[in-house]
DNA sequence: TCTCGATGAGAACGAGCGTGCGATCTACGA
DNA sequence: TCGTAGATCGCACGCTCGTTCTCATCGAGA
């Protein structure tokens, strides 16, 4: 990896935490360079428009969440344990200072269309197939009723991240993981085999 | 009401549009007297600051919320009834061009400190707390479940309709409302008297 | 040692921002 | 009808935005 390559790195990092608080569009390159130590020009040669800084802030952060949220619920054991692990990586994940750029960022552009709300379309629906496909898998292995809707579970699993989210972040409520496991559970008891 | 109300009535008529599209923070007062047809200096004259005219904006949309939504629905029935009635009446808000104000703004500031924030802050609460009670009530009336808590009733139908809000406005999702009012019966079935 | 591409600094640009200040216009009570 | 207070405008301010240029520095290969 070039020095180049470095500091590209290092001001993906500083821009993702940015981007977390103040938005994918509220983020801007001054801010940014100052927060990494570099001049303005330094820092935008590296990306050539603000556009493109911001796609690659999202595609920087999909690669983070693929390897610390997605493929180790992989590891767990089919059927719920993993929809389990993915829930418990999830809520760490959207726990992390700054929480989950994806939820802010589909807030944030769900009304303004170009490239960059493309893209978090994209990741978006990425994530709900992940949570549909998992939940499936534990489905077939005779976990789940057999008349659960994927989909239909992956948008209520998504609405309690949502509102951990609103819950811890804005309100600063501290019971706000012991309320999103709790809405967990009852979700799972919906989906359960006996009724 | 005077010329000048009226004007101002206007312009926060204008500007609760223009922020749920673009933030509270991404609405500029030029775009706004654009659209509204007055000069810069003539709209600034109504507000001071714009810190000012945002939380103006919040109090108008305020008021549009309780008449529309909160008052309409205590005039239903207690207990079930004025839930569901409660719940209909926020998802036509949420459903609403632009979707609904303070959604957008409880994921805009929910890490920017100021006055602003702390008036999105009340604003939720306010909504929590009448979600709460009005479950509450359902409870005292014996339509729900004793051990039923109010306050987790309304963190999963909170998330149910962010999700909604998700699914409808970034996905452009038809079935939003189909699932929000699934995964609403499914949470009314959880938490009430026979299990 | 010399050269050259990669890396970043510095200054500047046009545009738009929030904000203020007088001057004009307009509606309404005396 | 007139006087005046309020509503609105035109203009300009200092600043920051994204972006573009030129130029200095530096390290690796010849």
């Amino acid at each position: 990896m070039g020095k180049g390559e470095a500091t590209r790195e290092t001001i993906l990092d500083a821009a993702s935490r940015l981007a977390r608080t103040v938005g994918l569009s509220g983020m801007t390159i001054g801010t940014l360079a100052a927060s990494t130590e570099l001049s303005k020009s330094g820092l935008y040669a590296h990306f050539r428009s603000k556009e493109a800084l911001q796609l690659q802030v999202l595609e920087h952060a999909k690669g983070r969440f693929v390897a610390e949220v997605v493929s180790p619920a992989l590891a767990a054991a089919r059927g719920e344990p993993r929809v389990r692990a993915l829930f418990d990586a999830k809520l760490r994940w959207n726990a992390q200072p700054g929480g989950c750029i994806f939820t802010s960022s589909a807030m944030e552009l769900d009304d303004r269309p170009g490239p960059v709300r493309d893209r978090v379309v994209r990741d978006q629906r990425d994530w709900l197939d992940t949570l549909a496909t998992v939940f499936h898998t534990g489905r077939t292995e005779g976990h789940f009723r057999a008349d659960a809707d994927p989909e239909q579970f992956a948008f209520e699993l998504d609405g309690i991240m949502f509102s951990y989210h609103s819950f811890k972040r804005l309100l600063g409520d501290e019971t706000a993981e012991a309320r999103a496991r709790r809405a967990f559970e009852t979700l799972l008891d919906s989906v359960r085999e006996a009724r």
